[in-house]
RNA sequence: GUGGAUGUAGCUCAGUUGGUAGAGUCCAGGAUUGUGAUUCCUGUUGUCGUGGGUUCGAGCCCCAUCAUCCACCCCA
């Protein structure tokens, strides 16, 4: 089997039964979105690197060691497969002058890609939903983008705790980056080698430290929040009072940091013990200065990203399950005469905008029912010499609840008796009717 | 990128101190004379991840390699 060529490391196939899970999840996304007001944009997968070395910064760990770049050999060009949608999503606003006449909410989907050691929730193809409000500066948007979290994890029926920071502005972060390495310097000696190399590439990263060890001299460091202006923290507050006139609870993490340089002021992620060390399963916050960095006009910016495949494991975990759609009929039929009557029946039943699927490949009816069960269809269509000499067909339900508690036996029956059945019947469910 | 664990049937796994492979499930057929539960019977599952090595002999020991998983790192 390893003879054959396999998919690349860290990239996965989704067979038949998970992409119907990833169409339900889809089918929810979109409803939500909807309701909130959100529209879709959708960049292309591949962009120019200088995009995310801008947007991203040149000293992340994504920038420096996990993207697919390479050189486009036909014209030398450097592209690099997007690591993350909010470089793609402002490159195209400002590309396309979106902001023109006003604020817009956006939002996108699709697969990501970072070159990382592969784990459980953790690929080097993976796909997130990215939700973009762009051109609003209050705290009520980074309120709203939270709310709405909070509102479709209700609906996933999953619970993710929030945790929530800000970062300040850019004169704060200064002013606490140059105490932070002041303070890391004087205990120079206590520092880690994680630590020793963070002290002048991303100080604020060494707070985040797991390392027991470097606790007491992260307890003592000197806080963000000290450093916060009047407008830093008026924001703050603003987006706190909305959270709380809102029900959500949340738990306010110093340490809460981002591994991209563009946040700024809000920044928050949704976690889980649920998922081992792939804890975070949303993250977001405020990007004020990536427009113009990005070379458009000014513009505040705020959003999140989830992660599709770690919210799908966390749901089956224990949350709703997502409903996989079944077919409506299963058309069962034996001899000449019949299967001609089939293959009419499953046309019109198609017409009728019914999931049809007409047996392929004879063998005897008890294995056609079988395979009928087997496919989770809502009812079997029988068609044998009776049926065809008749010119109708035997319609047996095979769900409980296609008639709502009241089953029905099998009977005679037109097809377009069948389809009146199949609409009224209205639901889909799984159990099967014993007889 | 670092450290560790694991790779045996489509799936979940067992395999005793090295003597060329099993269970459950699934699938197919039957008990049920055109009709899906359960139960029972019968049957097929396989380059034991891959490539080398040691040995009379390797699923088992050694080396390499690939993949998955766990932790770190990082992040969604």
């Amino acid at each position: 089997m390893s003879n054959n060529i396999q998919s690349v490391r860290g990239m996965n196939d989704f067979l038949p039964d998970a992409a119907e899970t990833w169409q339900g999840f889809e089918a929810i996304v979109r409803d939500w979105l909807r309701r909130y007001g959100y529209r879709e944009l959708r960049t292309p997968i591949l962009e120019h690197t200088g995009l995310f070395k801008r947007a991203i910064g040149e000293v992340t760990d994504i920038v420096e060691k996990e993207m697919y770049t390479f050189v486009d050999e036909l014209n030398g060009e450097s592209l690099t497969l997007r690591p993350e949608g909010t470089a793609s999503a402002v490159r195209a606003v400002i590309e396309h002058n979106l902001l023109y006449d006003g604020g817009k909410r956006l939002w996108y989907t699709g697969p990501m890609f970072r070159h990382e050691r592969p784990q459980k929730g953790r690929y080097r193809q993976f796909h997130q939903v990215g939700v973009e409000a762009l051109g609003f500066g209050g705290p009520d948007v980074d309120a709203e983008l939270i709310v709405m979290c909070a509102d479709l994890w209700q609906t996933l029926g999953i619970a993710p705790t929030l945790q929530l920071n800000t970062l300040g502005d850019a004169d704060a972060r200064q002013r606490h980056r140059a105490k932070l390495i002041a303070h890391y310097q004087a205990h120079a000696d206590q520092l880690d080698a994680d630590a020793q190399r963070r002290l002048h590439t991303n100080p604020l990263r060494i707070l985040d430290s797991k390392n027991p060890a470097m606790a007491a001299i992260n307890d003592a460091a000197p806080q963000l929040m000290d450093e916060l202006g009047d407008d830093a923290r008026a924001h703050f507050d603003g987006v706190q009072t909305l959270l709380r006139a809102s029900g959500i609870a949340f738990a306010i993490n110093p340490r809460l940091v981002r591994g991209l340089d563009y946040y700024n002021r809000t920044v928050f992620e949704w976690v889980t013990d649920q998922l081992g060390a792939q804890g975070t399963v949303c993250a977001g916050g405020r990007y004020d200065g990536l427009v113009e960095q990005l070379g458009g006009k000014p513009a505040p910016a705020a959003g999140f990203a989830m992660g599709i495949e770690r919210l799908l494991s966390l749901i089956e975990a224990g949350g709703t399950p997502i409903a996989m759609p079944a077919p409506d009929a299963y058309i069962v039929h034996s001899g000449e005469a019949a299967s001609l009557l089939a293959w009419q029946t499953a046309a019109r039943l198609r017409a009728a905008g019914m999931a049809t699927l007409l047996h392929v490949g004879g063998g005897s009816f008890k294995s056609q029912m079988k395979k009928a069960d087997a496919s989770r269809a809502r009812v079997a269509v029988i068609i044998g010499d009776d049926e065809a000499a008749a010119g109708q067909v035997t319609l047996k339900p095979l769900r409980a609840d296609v008639n709502a508690g009241s089953p029905v036996e099998q009977s005679r029956a037109t097809v377009a008796q069948v389809i009146e059945f199949l609409k009224k019947a209205g639901a889909d469910a799984d159990a099967p009717i014993k007889r």
